[in-house]
This record gives structure tokens, C-alpha cells and sequence, in this order.
DNA sequence: CCAGCGGCGTTAGCGCCACTAACGATCCGT
DNA sequence: ACGGATCGTTAGTGGCGCTAACGCCGCTGG
């Protein structure tokens, strides 16, 4: 199955490439993502799954449209997750008495559970992607990561 | 045209999607994706114009399946940016004489200005993507992301 | 009061990217 | 001489980010 032999950086890669940072990034990415979907797709969720259940679980109940903007999962795309995860329970969808054009989702107590084993799922993922550095180095690499990130943000 | 107003990591981000180094890790990929394929895109080029060019101009001419091999850019696409590149000149796709199954294909003189001009526009790109880290801190990440990746690449 | 603008959820579809399948042509080992 | 592997090529798949259009509803202003 795992074509992935060798997604190594480098190899044969020639010198110019090897200094694209953007390259470097998008390959990991690559690889983390592969990872992290594997093993949501291995206890049946997708990774959409947990950003808005955790969202729910820490900000509340929340219109769909709200949801979008908190979880930057587009609501296009939202509906069928939430589709999903309604059909499996571990969310609800109800019209929003005060306006009729809304929806309220809310998390069920199923969903909390599914939560927690998501996280789980994803702690170890996280642990397995991060396993060559030691505690410095994660935190570094986040920060270092994060301020690229909100650098990029502001066009 | 810019509808990545805000593509920042936080934001309103539950606190445990905050911790999922694979998400900011694949945020800020795509972050920096969009920087280089439009920078690229205004010169008329693609990601994989330069990777070829830089292969063919470092380590000499090849096969398809070895300048695949070097780029990991999918023999299938390969053919197409041999087309293009060859359209405009940039590489001369050849017969093998010793194996009618390959091609040999070299790169040209106006090939290696492309690849300068594309190397150039790469630069610019690299420095805008880095530009608030100093150097110490750009040696760090570059560290710090090649050991994640050389680490996944290892099943 | 009602007309129009704008936000809501939903459906459909686009474009890019990594990746696979199949195929005719050619080479190579036995 | 034959079978299997490799070459370039075409076509197609599936995920992901993103846009377009639509019917429904609320809100505001003339």
C-alpha cells in the first residue's frame, strides 16, 4: 500500500530546490497529513470531524455559518460533515427558533465521547510526527512555524 | 482576488486544534504555496519547470523515468511539463539511440536562463516567505522540518 | 407595509495536486 | 523465441480549497 518508500527531502534532489523552504513544508505536510488521515480514517472520521466537534465542545452551539468562520471549514463543505456527524449522532440539528433561516448544532453527549477519542487518536498521531525532537524543539518549531504563518496571514 | 484575509493558525481555533502540529504545518504550506505558484504564475511557469530545470542543469541530462525519479514529479506529469518546456525551448526531448523506449532530454542555453530567471523569482519568494525570522531562526526551522520529514520518510 | 438587500443553508461544480491503471512499444534474460 | 520488466503516454480517481447560484428568511427604509 504505502507508496511513500521515500518521500525524503533530499536524495537526489538538486541544491536549489533543497532551499526552497516552501518545498521542504509542503512535503511534510504531505507526510503529516497522510498520517493524520490514516489514522482518523482508521476509527472512521475525517479530520473535518474533529475541528468541528471540538469547536462545538469548547465555544458552544453555534449556527452553521458560525461554525465556517471558527473552524475555517467551508460551509459548503460543512454540510455534509455535519451531515455525518449527525447521522452518527454526536451532533444536533435543529432550527434556530429566532431565526428560521439558521440551524443550531449542538454537541451531544456521544459527541463529547467521539471528541475524546479523536483527540486521542490525534495525540498520538502528534506524538509519532514529533517523536525526533525533544520538548525545545516542538515548542520551537511551533513558534517558529506560527509567526511564518501570521506573517503570511497579513497579505 | 485575495480572499486569504486571514488565514492565521488562531484566531478563534479550539485549543485542541491549537495543538495539532500537522494543521499549522498545513496551513502555512499552503500559505506558502499560493506565494510561489503565483509568483511562478507571473512569469508563465509551474513548480515543476523549475524542479526539472534545476535536475537537468545540476545532474545532466535523463530518461524520463530518471528525471521523474530525481524530482518526484509522477511520470504521468511529467509529460506534460516536458511538453510545455519543450514547446518554449527550454529542453530538447531526444531519442535514445541505445534504447528506442527513452528519451533523452537536455536542457538548452535559453533553458538555463529560464531557470536562472526562475531560480531569481524563487529567491524573492524564499525571502518574502522568511522574512521575519533572522538567520539563526531560518537555519533553525529548515533543521527542525528536515528531521520531521526524514523521520516520516522512515515508514 | 412592502420592496429590496443581505445573510442563511444547500447543491453543484471548478482547478490543482498527488497518485493509479492500463497500454503499446521496446529491451533483456533464459 | 518467449516472458517479464521498463519506457513513455493517456486517461482517470479522489481529496481539498474554493466559487457560483439558488431559494428561503430577516431586516431596514421609504
Amino acid at each position: 500500500m504505502e507508496s511513500d518508500a521515500d518521500l525524503r527531502f533530499d536524495h537526489d534532489s538538486p541544491e536549489r530546490v533543497k532551499r526552497q523552504l516552501s518545498r521542504l513544508t509542503g512535503m511534510t505536510a504531505g507526510q503529516m497529513r497522510k498520517v493524520a488521515s490514516a489514522a482518523l480514517a482508521g476509527v472512521g472520521a475525517h479530520k473535518d470531524h474533529f475541528v468541528v466537534l471540538a469547536s462545538l465542545a469548547e465555544t458552544g452551539p453555534a449556527s452553521q455559518a458560525q461554525l465556517s468562520d471558527r473552524t475555517r471549514v467551508y460551509r459548503s463543505d460543512l454540510v455534509a460533515v455535519l451531515n455525518e456527524l449527525a447521522a452518527a449522532g454526536f451532533v444536533q440539528r435543529a432550527p434556530d427558533p429566532e431565526d428560521k433561516r439558521r440551524n443550531v448544532i449542538t454537541v451531544t453527549e456521544a459527541g463529547r465521547e467521539r471528541l475524546a477519542e479523536l483527540d486521542a487518536v490525534l495525540e498520538g498521531v502528534n506524538e509519532h510526527i514529533m517523536a525526533p525532537l525533544d520538548e525545545d524543539e516542538r515548542a520551537m518549531l511551533f513558534r517558529l512555524l506560527a509567526r511564518v504563518n501570521a506573517h503570511l496571514a497579513d497579505g
